[in-house]
RNA sequence: GGCCACGUGGCGGAGUGGUGACGCAGCGGACUGCAAAUCCGCGUACCCCGGUUCAAUUCCGGGCGUGGCCUCCA
């Protein structure tokens, strides 16, 4: 089967054919960083990044460029480094840094390119120059903003007319402003904010709208038109509309991506996620219970079009069956190149993820040790058994004789050869059909944290999960 | 209020106009001194009401419920 993906825009899965085959260009809405990224913000990240090492599967990794932003500029940053007193450069360094580190515990490739917000100022002013130029935008009050007038379909992503937001708007409207959907392109800065010389002949200082930085940035990166643009659902009013306004009308072309993909919403514990409520999880916060890719089997278990609840359960549920495999995959076996396929089958479904896991299922029932392997490598869970546990948890690992130790520094109550004493006291004792001895010895290494497993080859024993 | 999704067995979660995916839990069995682990077997679900159809969980309409957007939030 070819690769077919949903189109917001069309609203149908189509069957997947890159304007150049040689060139695969995907961009997707990456974070503002002013915070820890939540949970929520690692979906699209998880997701983008299964199409990403798909299509690098279908087309060869070099012929795919993913394009994910980084927001720099913003009233939230300005607001939270104003509050914390830091500059604003710093605060945003600092989040970038722990957001790659998240990603990269999730177990997500690198972007091909990570553009900068505050590196594409130039760009954005073309843009809006362009867009002045051809009477799309409109200067007022030292704003720019965009003419939604001068687009006759403009809403057609989300699938609004402009009688309807009109009618439906709730927010009191910039009096400079021509019609109440026009949005700002650039707009003045006050003392203290980020600024740079503004577009279109207006003297102060200003900074660039929301929505601008992702046309500038896909256009510099990926060209006026491309093939994929993803992101949340909930961009695709205002943010993804407005760029598609703002690319179309600045290239006079008539799409700006061909398809465009949104993933569904998350709740955790069957609530909204929210910081009132006090059930507001960041990726790092998650990352301290759970492996990354426990994190990441949980999150691919579900269709990315769907809702999905963000619960402990399931995370338990995802970790224990994630040891399994990885335990799996600690034997030897020979290449299968049948793992391979049957994923990519499932993943070429519209990124059918589930049934993706579904298939590893099976791979697992059947003892199918490549299979699994490989198949996990497509969906970029790790195969390490150590990537199961978060770093609060310490777990040991019994590698050629020695006991080492993930996460902190742990007190070791027992060395491995007094396991082995033990477990030959308690054979004997077994065989003496002392039972209550036998038992009371594996109590013992139970509460160091020892297992045991009786086989007719003899007893192993493992650590606790 | 307007627009848009979603609603599947105890739980999670695919999918389909007509042979009950899959995982967890549960139950039965094998193995074991007993366990643990593992293996084998067992489940007639598709929010409600209409309609279309020989046949609907699957299509259409209405209702209810949950969530999202309409306020620079994935």
């Amino acid at each position: 089967m070819e690769l077919r993906l949903y189109d917001t825009l069309t609203r149908e899965k189509r069957v997947f054919r890159p304007l150049d085959s040689a060139r695969v260009r995907m961009y997707v809405c990456g974070p503002t960083v002013y915070d820890f990224a939540h949970i929520g913000n690692a979906r699209p990240v998880i997701v983008f990044d299964v199409l990403f090492r798909l299509l690098r599967h279908l087309y060869g990794a070099k012929h795919v460029k993913y394009v994910r932003n980084i927001t720099d500029v913003d009233d939230k940053i300005n607001a939270r480094a104003a509050e914390r007193g830091v500059p604003i450069r710093d605060l945003t360094e600092e989040t970038y840094k722990n957001f790659k580190d998240d990603v990269a515990a999730l177990g997500c490739l690198e972007p091909t390119v990570e553009p900068r917000a505050t590196e594409h100022i130039a760009e954005m002013k073309t843009l809006i120059e362009r867009l002045v130029e051809s009477k799309h935008a409109y200067v007022a009050e030292e704003h720019v903003l965009f003419a939604v007038s001068s687009m006759p379909d403009y809403g057609k992503l989300s699938n609004r007319s402009l009688d309807e937001m009109i009618a439906g708007a709730r927010v009191e409207v910039a009096p400079y402003k021509r019609n109440a959907t026009d949005f700002v392109l650039w707009k003045p800065s006050k003392p203290g904010e980020p600024s740079w010389p503004s577009p279109a002949g207006i003297k102060a200082p200003g900074r660039p709208g929301w929505h601008i930085e992702c046309s500038a940035m896909s256009w510099k990166h990926l060209g006026e038109v491309f093939d994929i643009h993803g992101g949340g659902i909930d961009l695709v009013f205002p943010h993804h509309e407005n760029e598609i306004a703002q690319s179309r009308c600045a290239f006079h072309t008539g799409a700006m991506a061909n398809y465009w993909m949104h993933n569904g919403f998350l709740q955790v514990e069957g609530e909204k996620m929210s910081k009132s409520v006090g059930n507001f999880l960041t990726i790092n916060d998650q990352l301290d219970h759970w492996g990354g890719s426990v994190l990441r089997l949980n999150m691919l278990k579900t269709h990315y079009r769907q809702p999905i609840d963000w619960t402990q359960t399931n995370l338990k549920e995802m970790g224990r069956e994630l040891t399994r495999w990885t335990d799996l995959t600690q034997s030897n076996s020979e290449d299968d190149q049948d793992g391979v396929r049957t994923i990519v089958e499932a993943l070429n479904d519209d990124l059918n993820t589930a049934d993706a896991i579904t298939q590893l299922r099976g791979f697992y029932k059947s003892k199918n040790v490549s299979a699994l392997r490989v198949g996990m490598e497509l969906l970029g869970l790790s195969t390490d058994p150590k990537s199961i546990q978060g770093r609060k948890h310490k777990r040991m690992y019994v590698e050629a004789g020695h006991i080492s130790i993930t996460g902190q520094s742990v007190q070791l109550t027992i060395a491995p050869g007094s396991i082995e004493k033990l477990i030959a006291a308690r054979n004997s004792a077994r065989s003496a059909r002392n039972f209550s001895e036998a038992d009371r010895i594996r109590d013992e290494l139970a509460t160091m944290g020892v297992v045991l497993k009786d086989s007719k080859d003899g007893t192993t024993w493992e650590l606790a999960r």
